[in-house]
DNA sequence: ACAAAAAATGACACGTATGTATTTTTATTT
DNA sequence: AAATAAAAATACATACGTGTCATTTTTTGT
């Protein structure tokens, strides 16, 4: 495979992600992403065998790029409960997105294939993202910033908290004062006072 | 439409009810419908008209069973975290249950429809249940039982949490252990040590 | 028991998605 | 520039889901 293939193949991906951020992963089609491309039936199927290729590695690219956003917030030289507060903030503009629909994409996508529950990106991603938080909470309880008996709970709970609020959102609704009551509501549960 | 067509149609949403909880919502055809029932593709048309019409349908039957259960619950001569602990258990049996297909399909559903997020069953089981707990906090901190600033914002913080565990189960799988310390969290927030 | 009405059936026509195989176009090599 | 290889496009065969409709079966009333 050439230097143009690969080129190619990048291209047919982020057109894809396009797509699936329109229109969720169950509805679209490879007829979709094939005039998205502006390419043939049979030219798609050189590159990938089925959308569910497809999706997986727009999840995959997505994924790295999270991790990039993240590990770039928390270089900041900032205190524990400003880089908390960022991310937090981040989240809450991820999840209001007007029709976030790569979230639903992805949810979708683990609703159909029953993939192992074990070992996959979602997972990945959300166990490493009590990690980071994990160890924010830490460095916040040393510096006297927070209190918290359980980092690893706290953690945990609050990314339960996102995911919630980022289902709610997609389905029956979330405002932004919600998504900032709940943000309030974590930080006092760190003994955090505004 | 007499009596017996109302048994029929009662009888086609509760096998409708098990095919969507063994296939979630996309995959279900009039088709299996139709077979589950082991009626005519036809003879479905003249009670339904589309598997959306009877997906609605057994939603709305399902919600009304689950505030039989809610109501039951709190009928009960206990104290408010007795009620809470109960209510919280209850969310674990449900959320933990293997395959819970109906959950998965009622998301899936909500994704492909873009139905108003101001008003929906969801929201509405939703707010009640905030409603619900909110009102069986206000009354623990009138017992001194729990600790708590703003009842609103607390039980909205607990079915945030639900809503995020219901989710998670759904697709990165969540243990038995992990919801326990979610619930101990959640009292533990509230001022209840055990 | 028979006619009329109601309910149920199964086949049909239509639309759309999939994957493949053949042909055509484009690029590469000598 | 001709021959060969690679890439892309098109047409095709298959499969499946939908909704309707003519026909058959069952139920109901007299």
């Amino acid at each position: 495979m050439g230097d143009k293939s690969i080129q190619k193949r990048k291209y047919i991906l982020e057109t894809a992600r396009k797509v699936f951020m329109e229109k969720g992963f169950k509805r679209v089609t490879m007829k979709d992403i094939v005039e998205a491309c502006d390419i043939s039936r049979g030219g798609l199927y050189l590159y990938f065998e089925s959308t569910d290729q497809i999706f997986l590695e727009v999840l995959r690219m997505e994924s790295l790029e999270a991790d990039d956003v993240f590990s770039d917030s928390i270089t900041e030289d900032a205190t524990a409960a400003d880089i908390l507060i960022l991310f937090l903030k981040e989240q809450k503009k991820e999840l209001l997105r007007k029709n976030n629909t790569l979230t639903q994409a992805t949810y979708e996508f683990y609703f159909e294939k029953e993939l192992p529950k074990k070992d996959n990106i979602l997972k990945r991603q959300f166990d490493s993202a009590v990690k980071i938080i994990e160890k924010l909470i830490e460095a916040g309880v040393e510096n006297e910033e927070f209190f918290c008996d359980d980092c690893k709970e706290a953690a945990r709970n609050i990314m339960f908290v996102l995911e919630g609020l980022k289902i709610c959102a997609q389905t029956i609704g979330v405002t932004s004062e919600m998504v900032d009551r709940e943000i309030l509501y974590i930080l006092k549960s760190l003994g955090v006072e505004d």
